[in-house]
DNA sequence: CGGGTGCATTGACCCAGATCAAGAATCGCG
DNA sequence: CGCGATTCTTGATCTGGGTCAATGCACCCG
C-alpha cells in the first residue's frame, strides 16, 4: 500500500502521512494538526461507535487492531474492514458511520475534530488526494476480500488471511526471522471466521490442517511462523505475480 | 447514492454529474470537458480493459451495463463490481485497471482523455471531492456485498441481488407500475452467479422458489416483477430501517 | 422449416463446511 | 494455587449448495 514506514513510537500530528515522513505537509499545517487531535484508548472487546452513530471526528490508528463490521438483526455478523496501526478511521465529509467499530485489541487512536479538519481539508488539496488514494486502497482491498469470500475455499481464506498479516507485518519492517515470517494474530478464531464468513470451528480445523501441512507454525495460539511464503501463497490460490494487499 | 437523475438520452460532459445538472461546474470547465470526451461502444461479452492493462481514459457509463471481476487462474471468477448507467469507470491518479472490465449488455461509455482530465482535476477542487464521495459511495457499496457473500443464505442473496436492482431502477425515475416495481435483468443466470458467489444451477433454482413463493414474478426470463417490495426487503434478511444501496 | 447454438431449468447425488456437543488449554483473579 | 471463565480444539452428524447430467426453450441462420 505505502513504502512509507509509520513509525509506532510516536503518533504523527499528520494524519495522512507520520510527521516524520510527511513530504508534503508544511509546517505550519503540521502545527495547525497538532492543535485539533486528540488520543483515545479502548480496551480490547469495547465498541468504538455503532452503525448510525454521529461521529464528531476522524482518526488514524496509532497501535492495536479495530475491525468494522455489519450485523443481521438475527446475529450474523460479517467483518468488512480490519484497520491495522497507521489506517484511518472515518470519512471526511460524512458524518455518520455506516458500520459498527470495535476494538478488537487494546487499541489508541490519534483523532482529530472533524469540523477543523474538514476545514483545514478544503484549504489543503494536498490532504483530500491522499484521502482520495487511501479509500481507493480500502476499496481495492474490500474488492480483493470479495474475491475471497465468494469463491475461495476455507483453507485458501485461512491462507489468504495469513498472508495478508504477514504482508502487512513485513510492510511495517517488522516479523523477519532467519527461518521465515512470524507475527502476532490479533484476532480471536470468532473474530477470523466474521472475517473470512466461516464458522470458529471450520477457523479452527484449517489452521490445525496448515500447521499439520507445515505451512504455518504456531507458537502458542497467537504467534504465528511462516516458514516458506511461495507456500503459503500457493495456498491461497492467488495468481502468483502480486496481487492487492491489505 | 444520489438525488440527481442522469438523463441517459443525452450525455452531460461533466463527468461528474450531467451536463443539465450539474449545478457547479462553470461552463468553461464544461467546454473544457467537451475537448476531450469521445464515445464509446461495446457489444454484449466484449472486453473492455483486462488487469493489468494501462487506461489512458477514465469514462461515465451512458447506456448499458458493465462488470468488474476477479478472476483466480483456475477459471474462478467473482464479480466486484457492476456499473450502471451514470457510474464512473477508471480512478484518477491510477492508470492500471485492478480488474477485468467487460461488458455485460451493449455498452456505451462517455470517455475522458485521462491526462487533461487529471490535470483539469487538480485545478478544480470540486471535482476531486465529488470523486471522494464516489469512491466513498463504491466502497459502501463493497462492504455491503461483502455481508452479502459472506454471510448470506442462496435465496437472501438473489433477494438482495432484486432488492438492488429494483431500487436502482427506482431511483433513476422508472420501473414503477400500478402492481408494483419492474426491471429489466441485465445479467445473465451465469453472471448473477459469478456476482453472488453461486453457481448458475442455484441462481435458477433459487429464482424458480421466489417465484414459486410469489415474491416476484417473472415475463420471460428477463423482465422481473417485484408486487410487494416490502415482502422482497423481509427475504433480503437485512435491516428494515433501509441501509445501503448500490 | 429444421437443426444449431447458447441460455435456462430441473433432477440426482455428493461433499465442504455448518451445527451440535464434548473436552482441553490458557488466563486471569481471589 | 485453585477454580471459574474464556478461548480453542476435536469429534460426530447434518445439510445447503456444488457438481454432473439431461432436457427445455428461444432465436438465428442456411
Amino acid at each position: 500500500m505505502s513504502d512509507v514506514i509509520f513509525d509506532h513510537k510516536e503518533c504523527g500530528s499528520c494524519p495522512i502521512r507520520h510527521r516524520a515522513v510527511c513530504a508534503r505537509c508544511e509546517t505550519d499545517e503540521l502545527e495547525e494538526l497538532d492543535a485539533i487531535k486528540y488520543y483515545r484508548s479502548y480496551e480490547a472487546g469495547q465498541p468504538i461507535v455503532w452503525s448510525g452513530d454521529r461521529m464528531d471526528f476522524v482518526a488514524s490508528v496509532v497501535t492495536g487492531v479495530a475491525s468494522l463490521s455489519q450485523a443481521m438483526e438475527d446475529g450474523r455478523t460479517q467483518m468488512v474492514g480490519l484497520l491495522l496501526p497507521s489506517d484511518f478511521l472515518g470519512r471526511p465529509g460524512r458524518d455518520v458511520a455506516p458500520y459498527d467499530v470495535i476494538a478488537v485489541s487494546n487499541l489508541t487512536l490519534c483523532c482529530f475534530r472533524r469540523k477543523p479538519f474538514e476545514q483545514m481539508m478544503i484549504r489543503t488539496p494536498h490532504i483530500g488526494q491522499r484521502l482520495l488514494e487511501m479509500t481507493l486502497d480500502e476499496l481495492d482491498a474490500a474488492r480483493e476480500w470479495m474475491l475471497i469470500l465468494g469463491r475461495k475455499t476455507a483453507r485458501e481464506k485461512i491462507a489468504s488471511l495469513m498472508a495478508i498479516l504477514a504482508r502487512r507485518e513485513a510492510s511495517l519492517g517488522l516479523g523477519s526471522t532467519e527461518n521465515g515470517m512470524s507475527f502476532e494474530l490479533p484476532l480471536t478464531r470468532e473474530a477470523m471466521a466474521d472475517y473470512l464468513g466461516l464458522t470458529l470451528e471450520t477457523v479452527s480445523r484449517q489452521i490445525s490442517a496448515l500447521k499439520r501441512d507445515g505451512v504455518i507454525t504456531l507458537e502458542g495460539k497467537r504467534k504465528v511462523l511462516i516458514p516458506d511464503f511461495d507456500r503459503l501463497q500457493i495456498e491461497t490460490g492467488d495468481d502468483t505475480d502480486g496481487g492487492l494487499m491489505v
